[in-house]
RNA sequence: GGAGAAAUGGCAGAGUGGUCGAAUGCGGCAGUCUUGAAAACUGUUGAGGGUCACACCUCCGGGGGUUCGAAUCCCUCUUUCUCCGCCA
């Protein structure tokens, strides 16, 4: 959520800034800006009646204690016109409150300075591309066909079990599984992120906290019994770990590592680019978050991004990077970097990892500060990444290092295997 | 799931209708002393709104109510603890 204070110094910049996401934001801004005022005249309005309240409350209960009872009496005998003001004062500033914040959850963050105009994913701007994209032979296949032909994933099972999208990982394909999550979290911890293991399923107040509610209310799986969201992304938990936190100084950097099961509705996806695993309801996900101070969030996303290139580095996957571009941005983040593998059977590239900085926007919702030199509370930067997103990893696993013979496992990987082919 | 008890500042913990944003202790910060540190002593130390700065307003788990006045009384929800039941 963007601050208050911010839109109404920086108006002209923000709706500039906001073009490159495609929306006209000037209307809602400026609606913004009077709703503000509007709130903060009823607001001193109505701390001017109570403190007259306050003020007779006072009197009356000397005049009582004193045993000026007559007097005391008269006093309150004229209070009931002043309760009845600030009761509809007060309601007044819920209402306008309310309005306000509805307002502010449709607006989506600012986004960076560096980030390219434009409509859909045609126009993401590729920064960096590195790794041979393999050689295959004429019977090469899409991971989906090699998945049966090993007998490593069952989507049929799945969908018995629970539904399209939901696959079954059996024998080798289960331990690779396995094996990526171990090899993720360990390459994550020796860079200083900090292992934790958070509940898949939050509440309402957590997934506003990070902007998923309202703006992605149907993509979630909702426990309505409970009220509880299953969570599309460890980001919701681990980030709401801080949610009205302030951070001591000393404490920075403040670095996470999660491994969790992923599950998104996925409403209105559709078509071959769903296939196999390449879009799934349920799906495993390494997850590293950082809160930083705001001088230190870009170099903190930039080692974000070293981070990422050196694990795909070690797989060996040919891979690129995209800086999003407006139209492509999330909801909530000021500047993204995709990382997409290249899966040579499909002939496409595969998003595996989006490496964000949020800036102060999920921590407003959060109330996640830290005290500055000065002592005073300032909002945090909050930043998260896929380290890696296991689905798409593996596909790309699968079909780059497929051989006549079978599925090559990547050398990194072999100690977390205990075997070095699938066949 | 049933019965009972509780929820107060970073922590511990007092406060059962008025001058309480809240004693006290610990912790934090600043200073005195010291070569330095520790100890001791002195001061300071919650958050948000508002203001040039004050004033002023709000917040004692959340929401609602009673009252001129609520941390304190009532209702409700949530959470925690104890006992019982169930259970990986």
């Amino acid at each position: 959520m963007l601050q208050l204070q911010k839109i109404r110094e920086n108006k002209d910049t923000y709706s500039n800034a906001l073009k490159k996401r495609n929306i006209d934001a000037t209307g809602v801004l400026n609606s913004v800006i009077s709703l503000d005022e509007k709130r903060r005249a009823i607001q001193t309005e109505l701390d001017a009646t109570l403190a007259e309240l306050n003020k007779r409350s006072k009197e009356i209960g000397m005049l009582f204690k004193s045993g000026q009872i007559k007097e005391a009496n008269d006093l309150k005998a004229k209070t009931p016109s002043l309760k009845e003001a600030s009761k509809k004062l007060g309601d007044d500033l819920d209402q306008t409150s309310k309005d306000l914040q509805e307002l502010l959850f449709q607006i989506p963050n600012v986004p960076h300075e560096s980030v390219p105009p434009g409509n859909s994913d045609e126009d993401n701007e590729e920064v960096f591309r590195e790794g041979t994209i393999p050689e295959l032979t004429k019977q090469a296949l899409p991971h989906w066909e090699l998945a049966k032909k090993y007998d490593i994933i069952d989507f049929e099972l799945g969908v018995k079990i629970a539904g399209a999208g939901f696959p079954v990982y059996k024998g080798k394909g289960a331990r690779l599984q396995r094996a990526l999550i171990a090899y993720f979290l360990d390459k994550n911890t020796a860079a200083g992120y900090t292992e934790i293991q958070v509940p898949h399923l939050v509440n309402e107040t957590s997934g506003y906290g990070t902007g998923q509610l309202p703006d992605k209310e149907g993509q979630m799986y909702h426990v309505q019994a409970d009220n509880l969201y299953l969570i599309p992304t460890a980001e919701v938990p681990v980030t709401n770990i801080f949610r009205d936190e302030i951070i001591a100084k000393g404490k920075f950097p403040i670095k996470y590592t999660g491994y969790t099961p992923c599950f998104r509705r996925e409403a209105g996806s559709y078509g071959a680019h769903v296939r196999g695993l390449n879009r799934l309801h349920q799906f495993d996900k390494v997850e590293i978050i950082r809160v930083e101070q705001p001088e230190t969030s870009y170099q903190a996303l930039d080692e974000m991004v070293e981070h990422v290139k050196n694990i795909l580095r070690e797989l060996k996957l040919p891979y690129r990077i995209l800086r999003l571009c407006g139209g492509d941005l999330g909801f909530t983040a000021a500047l993204t970097y995709d990382f997409e593998v290249f899966s040579t059977a499909q002939d496409r590239w595969l998003e595996i990892s989006s490496v964000s900085n949020f800036e102060t926007y999920q921590a407003n919702r959060l109330k996640l500060r830290f005290k500055d030199e000065n002592g005073k509370s300032q909002l945090a930067h909050t930043l998260n990444g896929s380290s890696l997103a296991l689905p798409r990893v593996l596909a790309g696993i699968l079909e780059n290092y497929q051989t006549d013979e079978g599925i090559q496992i990547p050398e990194v990987l072999v100690p977390y295997c205990g075997f070095d082919k699938i066949n």
